[in-house]
DNA sequence: CTTGTATTAAAACGGTTGTTTAATACAGTT
DNA sequence: AACTGTATTAAACAACCGTTTTAATACAAG
């Protein structure tokens, strides 16, 4: 799917495109020169203001380019009418694991994305609209549905935030957090993991749902 | 406390760390120029260098001053041997919360150190060994106690990021945040907002924690 | 008043950055 | 074969960075 543009990166735009995403992902906007891409692509140093107006334009094209082809390689989890919530919920939850990609290094597509919604750029508007809020929005819906009662949308929207923070958490300082607990996850195979992981975040978020309904309910 | 140091840097030294600061939580490490720091100080351009040695050891200076001057601000929650267990993890999580300020900018002491933990220099290990790794423990302890049975190590670990998750996500990417979502807590006074979100954290983590604990003995 | 030392100030240095220029190579068209 | 527009290159540019140098100044000790 995606190596058909690896297999054909003939044109220089492409190779600056597939050379510049790993090195902005590793070292950010700031501290990537354009000398060090044009390099990795075996390009002249001209050739970004020539192709890409500047560096600025070439990172907006990057954060776009990892978008694409990170939706085409982990789409959206999709199910039919019968499919309960409960795993429904799992299917959520082990998308954003596996795209996050707990304790290995994640692909550049991910880490690129994440620092451009850690240092939004003007670039960030437009994956918020085509993205994060579409997934907040379906999230905050599967929420409802457990909750089962209708409930405040602000409400709604912290139980999302509670579930989406339980796996952003792995990734939020993934160098501090090695530092601070060791290697997380360090023998048996990653795959195994994952899956009890996602286990624990589901039954720890449905547990977390109906408790903290069932308290406000009370309240009111 | 801190406003003696307010009301007193007349020394150069003081007067710089507390001109990089603020910056340096805004800018991060290398968007930061020493003469902007100089300038907000007052202060010649070589006198960073003078009392300082170089850029890096102003950076880690003034790291060490944002853990001390957040660590005197807000103190670890304190109890006696009579406060039930589930009382001692709403105080944990009202001081996190309270530490991260939800929504509203943060001081640039936690924003320094945020800045830190994601992007870790030398500067880091001495925060995890005096801050992280006892915040964690205490925080690990306290989940067993709520589990009750002896729980393995790795598992606790887990249930602990599910709880501190939970709070970090409203300062995992806060700008991309509010644009996805808008300004979340917008009316009403923030300190009935946070007790609010305290209480929903604590609830949703008791349930979890327990939810999650039947699940894998059951399993076993 | 002189000396010695610590501080401040101005200026410059060497290096790197993003960007531009100008020359060249080359394909397609007439 | 001459022309035209595009692609590619090497070189240079101007700006800014962290740091150093050098000199002027302040000031306490003798």
């Amino acid at each position: 799917m995606a190596d058909l543009l690896d297999s054909a990166p003939q044109t220089p735009q492409m190779r600056i495109l597939l050379a510049a995403g790993p090195i902005f992902a590793d070292k950010g906007f700031r501290d990537t020169t354009i000398r060090e891409i044009c390099e990795a692509a075996s390009v002249n140093v001209a050739s970004v203001n020539y192709y890409f107006g500047d560096k600025q334009k070439l990172y907006h094209e990057a954060v776009l380019f990892a978008r694409q082809m990170q939706a085409a390689q982990s789409p959206e989890p999709s199910w039919d009418e019968s499919t309960p919530s409960a795993d429904r919920l799992r299917l959520f939850i082990a998308m954003i694991l596996k795209r996050m990609v707990v304790n290995e290094q994640a692909p550049w597509q991910v880490r690129l994305l994440l620092n451009e919604i850690q240092n939004p750029t003007e670039t960030c508007v437009q994956l918020v609209e085509d993205y994060f809020r579409p997934f907040m929005q379906s999230l905050a819906n599967l929420v409802r549905d457990i909750a089962g009662d209708p409930i405040d949308p602000l409400f709604a929207n912290q139980l999302v935030l509670s579930i989406v923070g339980q796996c952003m958490i792995y990734r939020f300082a993934p160098q501090t957090l090695t530092m601070t607990l060791g290697d997380l996850f360090e023998d048996q195979d990653r795959e195994q993991q994952l899956d009890r992981l996602t286990d624990l975040i589901t039954h720890f978020s449905l547990a977390g749902i109906r408790a903290a309904v069932s308290k406000t309910k009370r309240q009111t």
